[in-house]
RNA sequence: GGGCGGGUCGUCUAGCUGGUUAGGAUACCGCCCUUACACGGCGGUGGUCCUGGGUUCAAAUCCCAGCCCGCCCA
């Protein structure tokens, strides 16, 4: 009986966990490189590949896309625990837009001044490459701070590995015939300069003034009124339209109207798009003031008449408004119509209209000469695809359905851009032919020398050729940047690393990024692109609203990490809502996070107090069993729940477990077995109550780790292995512990019956308790426990089952 | 105007493939320093499960209508 009466000595002293320690762990972990992905293609573990959003290098981390990175780090360390080979890159998106805008403003520089020149466009880019460097450190270091282990690249969107991929697909999809180049309609926002996709519009709601015009019939000389938000753009106006059940103008059918100031006399014709309640029922089309116009000049083969270019300026065609912006335009056409009589009366109207999405200037359709991707022909093959891919939640499968279906022309993918991807093409000045360099490096048309001797056409000398001045639409680079880190080029790596992607994403670019992925891989490899979809859902604010920089309500992870320390923060960050639903920024669960570090560490404290014990030299009581076959469920929950990449269910039911079910009940009743003083337990019967507290533990501290990686690595370095909790694997529930719960569950149902009795009794708990008691038969089991906990000096055993436990005073 | 999601104790959030005393966190009120933990333990107050119909033996859960909020799109 040798460990009767022994002193216990507890491993872990300390009664709190310094935080200190934290950063120590971190660094181990880079220093010891545990988390370093295998890239041979002969490991023969499953692989797991995550194709991590590149965030846009635009300032640091706020808690909301900290907290995603970190769900997705979460899963990832799951998924290393059992046993897949993971690879988890992190890497930035630099093309685009914000940074030119950023420089600009800096710098305060014109940049389609400075551009004009190779020289100036060079000196320009190098500007945007430092400002991009110096904020992407922030963002690698904010992830390492928050614990994550996500593998950096320094080759981002801009590198030339990148973009030479991104110059392959266009080159290959040109070949095939999906990229072709056409002149139409565009969205174009006269600020950026630039072509919008549908994607990038955002629609803004303000007060606009109607304008009622007198218009003449031609045929008749009779005065007809038409209502415009858009005067100024009488001098593109081609038809006038009213509604065919609009019985007011059946009579002006097949007649002509005479535009005011410009004179073009124009057909009125019946259309369905005339809403014979707006205005008077009567509307000029033009080109072009809305996507309606759009359409009707689509539709109808009219020719447009363009008077708005490029800088949103007023052209020759528009006669006396020629030079005026948009807006003088309009006050001073409306100044000429009232000084002829021919404005009726105006009305305030509510309206929404479409904005560029960056910097919400109201977006513009003109004509502008593009390059097209081809999508309409897909529709029905990328519904299709997205029905073989796995969405986390289910639901949100839906609204990728729901975007390919509304997709209504081919998506415009060049811009007149700078920090971007330079379209990979040369153009023949003599016969005008598109000339296509070899896929495979890195082309900038606009500054090198053109790859070829001379055009192969026309044979025209290499002086002849020009190198394309455009960029490409940044999302066209980002859709494939699964095959970025698929390692595409690798054939032997890239065969095993793409059929077992995960896509992860917030639902707000699902019409964007998700989209566009779906749609550029299937052309590319004629598959889904993705084998998993984890959709999660939008970090808000305290109060629930989203954080902008201009709300002034963007909150800065850094000292909440510094309060509470990673690993709480981390505890919101998984349990803040369920997969895919928004998630609130709550210092109080940052707090319960800490308190729980506590509690886990103070479990472990006592625990530590007690070797752990061979299997075979332990005698399981009935309670024990229950223990092991809850962890078991526990077990099963998690795995399932991890699985399927939520975080929320296992965070919940381990906190859950280990402190109302472990620590509260199961501690307690087998505390007096464990230390054993007065020798009332068999040997084999104590140590089993080791085994089990160990076994529970360190169970639970791995199912833990991937979401509270420190506080678990921390405690398991200290009791079970100088290695990594990390290097650990989550266990499947074991088939030999599926014992009964029920134990387990009269324990804690009799505990809640006696805690309450002693406190109608007004006896404190650790007070001999002498009101005789009677258990019916089940309670047989844990009679022991019981009388250990709650100091029980007058029970019985009653001969009948049943959950009956009676007080007799 | 259309689509999607949501409306559950003061607050935040589970449950919603129908049967739970509607769970948890936090806040609040009592009591307790019980040998891992007072950054703890125990007990308690607190809910028209948005409204109104319907299906059913039974609805927070399914169906219909309406109201409100959010997002996306016209």
């Amino acid at each position: 009986m040798g460990f009767i009466g022994e002193e216990f000595k507890p491993i872990i002293v300390e009664k709190r966990w310094d935080r200190a320690e934290e950063s120590k762990i971190i660094e181990s972990w880079w220093s010891e490189g545990i988390y370093k992905f295998n890239y041979d293609p002969s490991d023969d573990r499953p692989v797991i590949v995550f194709d991590t959003p590149p965030p846009y290098v635009s300032g640091p981390w706020n808690v909301g896309n900290l907290a995603h990175y970190m769900q997705i780090d979460m899963v990832a360390r799951y998924f290393r625990m059992r046993g897949y080979n993971v690879l988890l890159p992190f890497y930035a998106d630099r093309n685009g837009l914000p940074v030119e805008v950023q420089v600009e403003r800096k710098f305060n520089l014109n940049i389609h001044e400075l551009a004009s020149t190779p020289n100036g466009r060079m000196e320009f880019l190098k500007l945007c490459k430092s400002e991009l460097d110096s904020v992407e450190k922030i963002l690698v270091d904010g992830l390492i701070r928050g614990g994550c282990s996500f593998e950096y690249w320094p080759s981002g969107t801009d590198s030339p590995e990148y973009r030479r991929i991104t110059q392959a697909t266009f080159i290959e999809l040109f070949k095939r015939g999906l990229i072709y180049e056409d002149e139409r309609p565009v969205n174009w926002c006269p600020r950026c300069r630039t072509t919008l996709a549908d994607a990038e519009l955002e629609y803004k709601s303000d007060v606009a003034k109607l304008y009622y015009i007198k218009f003449k019939v031609h045929e008749t000389g009779e005065d007809i009124v038409i209502a415009t938000t858009r005067p100024e753009l009488l001098a593109a106006c081609s038809i006038v339209i009213y509604n065919p059940f609009d019985d007011r103008y059946k009579r002006l059918h097949g007649l002509h109207a005479v535009v005011p100031i410009y004179g073009q006399i124009v057909p009125i014709v019946e259309r369905g798009e005339a809403k014979p309640e707006f205005g008077t029922g009567l509307a000029m089309i033009c080109s072009y003031g809305d996507s309606v116009d759009v359409k009707i000049f689509r539709d109808m083969g009219l020719e447009p008449r363009v008077i708005i270019d490029r800088d949103g300026r007023m052209n020759e065609f528009s006669g006396f408004l020629r030079g005026l912006s948009i807006v003088e335009a309009r006050m001073r056409i409306v100044e000429e119509l009232y000084s002829r009589g021919l404005i009726v009366k105006v009305e305030d109207l509510v309206r929404e209209h479409p904005v560029c999405w960056r910097c919400k200037t109201p977006i513009e359709f003109i004509n502008s000469k593009e390059y097209f991707l081809k999508q309409l022909d897909f529709k029905g093959d990328l519904k299709r695809v997205s029905q073989l891919m796995i969405f986390y939640p289910e639901e949100h499968r839906r609204r990728l359905l729901d975007w390919i279906e509304s997709v209504s022309t081919d998506w415009p993918i060049s811009k007149d851009r700078y920090y971007a991807t330079e379209v990979p093409v040369w153009r023949c000045l003599d016969c005008g032919e598109i000339l296509l360099p070899e896929p495979g490096r890195y082309y900038r048309p606009w500054i090198d020398e053109p790859p070829f001797q001379q055009c192969p056409k026309c044979n025209a000398p290499r002086g002849r050729l020009r190198g394309e001045l455009k960029v490409l639409d940044t999302w066209f680079d980002s859709s494939i940047s699964v095959l970025y880190v698929s390692k595409y080029g690798d054939d032997k790596l890239f065969n095993k690393l793409f059929p077992n992607t995960v896509r992860p994403q917030g639902y707000d670019i699902i019409r964007t990024w998700l989209y566009y992925s779906v749609l550029r891989i299937y052309q590319l490899m004629g598959k889904p692109a993705f084998k998993y979809v984890r959709i999660s859902g939008m970090g808000l604010d305290e109060k629930g609203e989203a954080m902008h920089k201009s709300k002034g309500n963007v909150i800065d992870p850094e000292p909440y990490l510094k309060k509470y320390g990673v690993d709480a923060f981390r505890f919101w960050a998984a349990s803040a809502s369920k997969l895919g639903s928004d998630y609130r920024f709550s210092e109080q669960l940052i707090k319960t996070g800490s308190l729980f570090i506590t509690k886990l560490w103070n479990i472990s404290r006592f625990i530590s107090s007690f070797p752990r014990p061979d299997p075979s030299e332990i005698e399981l009581r009935p309670l024990d069993k229950a223990m092991l076959s809850s962890l078991n469920m526990l077990l099963d929950k998690c795995i399932s729940a991890y699985n399927s990449m939520d975080v929320y269910t296992p965070i919940n039911e381990i906190y859950n477990f280990t402190w109302n079910l472990f620590a509260s009940h199961y501690i307690e009743a087998v505390k007096s077995r464990a230390y054993n003083f007065n020798g009332k337990y068999p040997y084999g019967q104590q140590k089993a109550s080791w085994y089990v507290l160990h076994e529970v533990l360190s169970n639970v501290l791995k199912l833990l780790a991937p979401i509270m990686p420190i506080i678990t690595d921390s405690i398991w370095r200290r009791l079970y292995s100088k290695r990594s909790i990390h290097l650990e694997r989550i266990d499947d529930p074991r088939s030999d512990w599926r014992y009964s719960s029920k134990p387990l569950e009269l324990l804690v149902n009799a505990n809640s019956k006696i805690w309450n009795l002693k406190k109608n009794l007004g006896l404190s708990l650790s007070s001999p308790i002498k009101v005789e008691i009677k258990f019916s038969k089940e309670y047989a089991d844990i009679i022991d426990e019981l009388r250990d906990l709650h100091k029980l000096e007058n029970y019985v055993i009653l001969e009948y089952y049943g959950e009956t436990i009676e007080f007799h005073y």
